[in-house]
DNA sequence: GCAAGTCAATACGCTACCGTATGGTAGTCC
DNA sequence: GGACTACCATACGGTAGCGTATTGACTTGC
């Protein structure tokens, strides 16, 4: 049992801490207790509280950057396929942190300015398979932002992914509505 | 001049405060200040904060209530008309407290529980409004739910409500997507 | 014009947390 | 085995905010 901490136990404890309860709860005194040191421990660490909270945060770009986009292309195929996958990729996984980031950001310039830019890359990444299925610029776009403000919003109030009575049904009426062209 | 104060002052700078600086901003001392009184005047009203801010809710919950579905209806027309005058009236309108409520909800059972019902309510309007353009019940409920995760989306995100370039091309568009018929 | 009721100021104790200072201990290096 | 490093404990002082108790002051009813 290796009872010593280090930075990293510090920062990944912060980033659980974090999803699961909020960035209010991302305190020294109380994180230190359930980790069963003292704050004493934290202060050699960081120079304080806002470290910490800085090193979160660039702990999530790097996990947000090289993201499910990343995902996705490794699975590959057409642009339907990848639409496809984003989708379930999304739908299924664990939001907790980015919707709490999200939240965070609310009370944060820093924070704030962080997701902005992962979101537009993600918009524009969907914008891009839109293109790669004919649409145009501005069909795209519109495509594009209307799926992602979707997911977002969906996450943000936790619906429950996949709704257990008629589950895959909507997403399939839905995922038509987008590909199809217009008139 | 009246420099005194009554409970209703207190709520509507609560909600003022709640909606401009989030939940953790609604603390009585500070709004005190603000208001230029102790917090003698306060623990007048209200047996403590936690009693503030069930006002508050329930103040919210009030507006939720009867709120842009019943401003949508006043409008009347037919239920093209109606989708269409309920999301220009989201889009334009100061969504800043319907969002710190679903950051609050994040960390209260009570307001997720109020809200909850109060999303509820508003994808049931929109999934009746569909229906009314003659969709099947499971298209009419996809597209609602659609909708109103991309509105709670759009300002979850607060995106710049209308595109200063391009204004309502990129609404036109996803507002056709979804009136089109499957097939 | 005086009693009741309404609102507010002041002063206090309490908790939760931040941050610092200082000293202690367990491994490591030579 | 002494020095050095990495980590932790303890004790302390400080701040922000909650809630309470007491007193004061203005307002209204009679």
């Amino acid at each position: 049992m290796n009872k010593r901490l280090g930075k990293k136990q510090w920062i990944d404890f912060g980033l659980k801490t974090l999803a699961t309860q909020g960035i209010n709860a991302v305190r020294v005194e109380p994180m230190a207790a359930e980790l069963q040191v003292t704050k004493g421990s934290f202060y050699w660490h960081f120079k304080n509280r806002n470290a910490l909270l800085e090193e979160i945060l660039s702990a999530w770009k790097g996990y947000a950057t090289n993201d499910i986009i990343t995902n996705v292309e490794e699975q590959g195929g057409d642009a339907t396929q990848r639409i496809r996958c984003l989708f379930t990729t999304v739908l299924e996984g664990d939001n907790r942190l980015d919707k709490e980031i999200r939240i965070w950001a609310d009370s944060d310039n820093n924070v704030q300015t962080a997701l902005r830019q992962i979101d537009q890359r993600r918009v524009t990444y969907l914008e891009d398979l839109f293109k790669e299925l004919g649409f145009t610029a501005i069909q795209a776009t519109a495509r594009a932002r209307l799926v992602y403000h979707a997911l977002i919003g969906q996450f943000t109030m936790d619906v429950p992914a996949i709704d257990p009575f008629k589950p895959s049904r909507q997403f399939e009426i839905i995922f038509n509505m987008l590909i199809q062209k217009p008139n």
